[in-house]
DNA sequence: ATGGTGGTGTCACCA
């Protein structure tokens, strides 16, 4: 099973690289971020055509996530329950057997703003809605733009990025609180593989793509049964460089089921 | 320093 995650900035606008990149990229199952669709704009015909069944959960201008699959997809729960957002960031539903999360973590702003306040609030939430998946899923996978770079090595400069957003001591102990429920960032499964590149973020700014000054940021995050299995976890970082791109990349993993 | 959205602003807001 093939299963990967974009952040694609914006559907409207992206959606012909989604639909040339899953030709040749049939995978089993995508999970989208920043879709900013209400759910009545989101283009089910175009993707059905191209072999895809969708669920999402979208809003206006900002946020919004979808689920992408070969089969339909099955229960779908949108958003954290219990936790009452109208940030539209998570959703979730059983595909092919097993239990798939996408996820569009918080930003934060600045450290000493509001936002990053919610931002680790919202990740204290996902922690404790994982581990009830966990308990009740043996196959789980959560993948998305979790807007955290966990490692130095994650970062094109570690020096310029260490302590500031997306690299923060409490931002990365909230990812690492999810690891520690059980999952396995899938990414670190294979360090040690060569000519791997390491990022799947680049600002659009400061001419970032250009000098390679990107992060690792967008995770797949799997259970233990499933971490086994893991072939291959990489980044398509030649999507950067297309016409319009995202400033992610896909990054996609592969388990042997 | 860019790019996307909503919508016409001295554009603002988000990433």
């Amino acid at each position: 099973m093939q299963i990967a995650t974009w952040n694609v900035n914006s559907l409207n606008v992206r959606l012909p690289h989604v639909l040339a990149w899953l030709e040749t990229n049939p995978v089993d199952a995508l999970a989208l971020q920043e879709t900013k669709l209400t759910d009545e704009k989101f283009p089910v015909d175009a993707l059905a055509e191209t072999g895809y069944r969708s669920v999402f959960s979208g809003q206006p201008t900002y946020n919004g996530v979808a689920l992408l699959a070969r089969t339909e997809p099955a229960d779908p729960v949108a958003g954290i329950p219990g936790f009452e957002d109208p940030q539209k960031r998570v959703l979730a539903a059983t595909i092919d057997g097993v239990r798939v999360i996408g996820v569009y973590c918080p930003n934060g702003g600045d450290l000493d703003t509001d936002k990053y306040a919610y931002k680790l609030d919202w990740f204290a939430r996902l922690h404790d809605y994982l581990a009830d998946e966990l308990a009740r899923h043996e196959r789980l996978i959560v993948l998305g733009d979790y807007n955290v770079a966990p490692r130095p090595e994650d970062t094109c400069d570690p020096e310029k990025w260490e302590g500031r957003i997306l690299c923060s001591p409490p931002e990365r102990a909230a990812l690492q609180s999810l690891l520690d429920l059980g999952l396995t960032d899938t990414w670190r499964l294979f360090d040690d593989r060569e000519g791997r590149r390491r990022f799947t973020w680049w600002d659009y700014r400061n001419g970032s793509w250009a000098r390679n000054a990107g992060l690792r940021i967008d995770h797949i995050l799997a259970s233990e049964p499933l971490a086994r299995v893991c072939g291959e976890c990489t980044a398509h970082v030649g999507e950067r460089g297309r016409k319009r791109p995202s400033d992610h990349v896909p990054v996609i993993a592969d388990f042997a089921l």
